[in-house]
DNA sequence: ACGTTTGTGTACTGAACAGTAAACAACGTA
DNA sequence: TACGTTGTTTACTGTTCAGTACACAAACGT
């Protein structure tokens, strides 16, 4: 038998993840990673394959967390789609916590998008990173969708209304936040600017 | 006297937007810029101070095109200003044009919020960046928000609704196009997005 | 206890980087 | 036409970069 790691790799994909956050891919070099991490440049190649390697597994691992966290938030009984719809969004303003124990979000390098910003800054040119961006954002459409449709069978969002167009909608707004937020506004505006959208939803007339 | 310069500076800042657009800033290195404008790294540092400073003076240039923008295409008489709330949204998630005489945008590289971009990659370390982005931002609100004004005034829109709410909202929205671009979503798409935000504006119940 | 296998740390390499400095060119003036 | 001023070009410097190679360490089977 050989040697055993003597990291945890997820966290070390948390710590990289981290990083790419704070000064964006091309602004993070390998001893940055290094640093972070605490991996030495050997491990991170053989474990990950370089700085690329990393970046491609870090968000893999966020593609994941994105993925459960609507399961658990958004699905459920038509009774309550539109509550939990409300909470989804006004949670997602502050970002996908690392786990289920960590509060939202300290900061806002920390609250915006992993996948939106690696996407903006090198998406154009990295087919690769757009992909998985694209996904993350596939994912959450059909979530958001489903539970607005939930709401529309509940009677609580007009029937007419485009359920898919609704959660690009909404989805795209909160994308919207992150840059929002980038331009130093306080966190409490960012909310604001979802409560306000959660409020335009079109409600069935009742009478 | 002296020698006169060779170069048009307006030319020279926008080719190193272009630049700057493409692969970021951190992926833009100086033999970049000096290629993209024709400058010799000299010329450079003589008129713009660096790398930087030409991120500073093309993200100037960039906010005085984004003002005049606005002022032309929200501002006018109450009546009609839905219908040019309209006309810009639809306008603003394609970009804002170089010049008058050009067409709106050819890739979504030129499309998105040159400011955003920049806040999102490097904003969080750059306070300068992130002033000039959050300006950027602050003078479409406003004037976003006075058209909803004038709107409300001629009856089109709910005199209720708080119009810089409104604002804030529909621009986020806009701002999220960009980063829904950036996943390689259709350009069709994004304007579908914004006609779904403008049908959902609170409309005076007309009875 | 030894040897194989795999993880870890460090030293190295060539390339690319930002920024500088000095030689050179073009212009108006005297 | 000679000079002073300013733009332009090119060569250079020290640094940082991504990636590699190699020596060392730890585990387990024999």
């Amino acid at each position: 038998m050989a040697r055993p790691r003597t990291f945890d790799r997820d966290h070390v994909l948390h710590a990289a993840e981290r990083q790419f956050r704070e000064s964006g891919y091309n602004g993070t070099s390998v001893d940055d990673i290094s640093a972070a991490t605490g991996l030495g440049r050997g491990s991170l190649y053989a474990a990950f394959d370089g700085k690329h390697g990393v970046l491609m597994q870090a968000m893999a691992g966020y593609f994941d967390r994105l993925g459960n966290v609507p399961a658990k938030v958004l699905a459920g009984p038509d009774d309550g789609a539109l509550e939990r719809l409300h909470g989804y969004l006004l949670r997602a303003v502050h970002g996908v916590p690392l786990a289920d124990d960590v509060p939202p979000a300290s900061d806002r390098t920390a609250a915006a998008c992993f996948a939106g910003k690696m996407a903006l800054e090198i998406g154009a040119s990295d087919a690769e990173v757009q992909r998985i961006a694209a996904e993350c954002f596939s994912v959450l459409v059909m979530a958001v969708a489903e539970c607005v449709r939930g709401a529309q069978r509940n009677g609580d969002i007009d029937p007419d209304a485009d359920a898919e167009d609704l959660a690009y909608l909404l989805l795209t707004l909160i994308r919207g936040t992150d840059v929002v937020g980038a331009y130093g506004h306080d966190p409490a505006r960012l909310t604001q600017i979802a409560e306000s959208a959660f409020a335009l939803l079109p409600r069935v007339s009742r009478r």
